[in-house]
Order: structure tokens, then C-alpha cells, then sequence
DNA sequence: CGTGTTCATGAGAATCATTCTCGCATAAGC
DNA sequence: GCTTATGCGAGAATGATTCTCATGAACACG
């Protein structure tokens, strides 16, 4: 389905095999998570490979990183536009939101502070209505 | 100078000379960092020890803790209401902000998409003036 | 369509932060 | 002072991530 083709980035079986594997998954999962689901469908990729997969598609933005409060990381395919995330504490579903507020505000917070080059990151935690529901 | 009296703590020379320790420095520090400066100043503290006192004071809203891109934990005294920081990227200086319009934001996006329970963090990386000048 | 160069892979070892274990010390309450 | 739960320390254990290095495969070129 998705092909995205990066110069100086070579295509491999493995390397399509994880991202299809994102493409297929809705929330956050972690690199081992993503390792055990590929080789439980028989499709065998190596752990090291899959890390090594994974820096690459954050290098070229095609993922995005979450680092849990246990300092796992976990990653998801995501659209290549700035956005922010709503996720869910109980079953990790995860929803996109861009936040045109919260840009002017921190730049405006850091430059009235002297700072440059400036760079967030935010993420709202919550429990979604169906684990609500779920109790 | 701050002695937090916490129900159900005990007050030990460990636990105050972390606490000290963290007082006197300014930005985020690892609790790595932190051993090896009580080393140093001859106040040998325990490994295992530091984690635990840093564990409590963040369990009692006395520090903050922050993940790095690494995954390393690094820990701060912070004021008690809530806030989120101004990091140099550069030299680790951190500045306290307070952000209404973001609490705001967060908790009606949440509310818009069926989430209940809601938390956020937020951090703002960038460089500081000093660090700009230096180049 | 071969073929060589270069980059990716995989298995396991290595690294490194963090946590656990367990016997000993000590703060707090009486 | 005495008791007792709690904290401490050293080192082992855990677990995610990264490194090593020999083998394998993608891609450019002829």
C-alpha cells in the first residue's frame, strides 16, 4: 500500500514488513511488542532489525515516538504534519489533534524568555469513552 | 532550609542530602549525576538509595521528572503547583511557566473526543540566550 | 541478465539505567 | 532506653536498547 520511497534508504522485506505492520495498528506499541506481533505471523524479523527500522522511519518522519512513564518507547505510523496526541491510558487508542493555540503560546512563552529555536512536545493522557464505559 | 516533614517518611540523612542537593542545582539532573555528586562532595549516598529518595520526592509533588530522548530519567525541584518548563537544550537551564490557555485547550479537546480523566504533559525545549551568544 | 559494491540483516554479546534482595542500621514512638 | 517498622547499602538481576561482525541481499552499472 504505502511505498514511500527515501533516497539513500534501501527497501527491504523487513523494513516493509514493520511498516505495514504500523499501517495495520491503531495506538502506540512498543519495539518489542511490534517484534513478537511480526513473529508470531511467521514473518521473522530480527529485534535488532526492527529498532533499527524504527529509528529509520522516525528519521524520515514517517513515525512518531512516546516515551511511557517507564521510559519504554512506543511508536506509531502517524500523518507527516505537526500534530499532538490525545491517548489513552487503558487501551492506548490514539487520536490526532493539531493545536494552532498551543504553537503561537509556546513560542511566544520562549521567545519572551530569550530562548531560540524552539520545540515542544505534548501529549494529553486520558481514558477514552469506551474504557469509561468498560469500567 | 526546606525540611518537608511528609507523614509516613522518614527524615534521613540520605533523603536531605539528596533533597539539598537537588536545591542547590538548576536544571534537570539525572539520578546518575546526582550519585556521582554526592560522591564527590564525600557524602557517599547509595545508588539504590538515590532512586528511592528521588522516587519519594516525586511521589510528594516535590520534584519533577522529565524523560530525556534517551529514556533517561532526569529530576528537578520544582514548585509544587502545577507548571511546565522552559528547557535550554544546550546548557540545562529550565524555567518555570504557567500555561492557562493550554489547561484550557487540553481539557476541552479531551472532552470533544470522549476522554475522561484527563492529564497532559508539555515541555518546551529551546536555546537560551546565553547559549545563542556563546554559539 | 551477471556482478560487484555497499548497506542491511541476524544472533548473540555488551551496555546501561533502573529495580530487587536481603541482612544490617536507625528513626520514631512509647 | 527499647521495640519495631522502615530505610540503607552492595551487589545481583532485569530489561530495553545498541553493538559486533560475518553473511546476505538491494541497487547501479555494464
Amino acid at each position: 500500500m504505502t511505498a514511500p520511497e527515501v533516497p539513500g534508504r534501501r527497501q527491504t522485506r523487513q523494513r516493509s514488513a514493520v511498516l505495514a505492520l504500523l499501517d495495520e495498528l491503531d495506538g502506540f506499541r512498543t519495539a518489542q511488542d511490534l517484534h513478537a506481533l511480526l513473529r508470531e505471523r511467521g514473518d521473522a524479523v530480527g529485534l535488532a532489525t526492527v529498532y533499527r527500522a524504527l529509528q529509520a522511519l522516525v528519521d524520515d518522519g514517517l513515525v512518531d515516538v512516546l516515551r511511557g512513564s517507564d521510559g519504554e518507547a512506543a511508536y506509531r505510523r502517524c500523518s507527516p504534519v505537526h500534530h499532538h496526541h490525545l491517548v489513552c491510558r487503558s487501551c492506548g487508542r490514539t487520536v490526532e489533534v493539531a493545536d494552532p493555540p498551543v504553537e503561537r503560546w509556546a513560542t511566544r512563552v520562549a521567545a519572551e524568555h530569550g530562548f531560540a529555536d524552539v520545540q515542544h512536545q505534548l501529549e494529553v493522557f486520558g481514558t477514552c469513552s469506551s474504557c469509561t464505559a468498560a469500567g
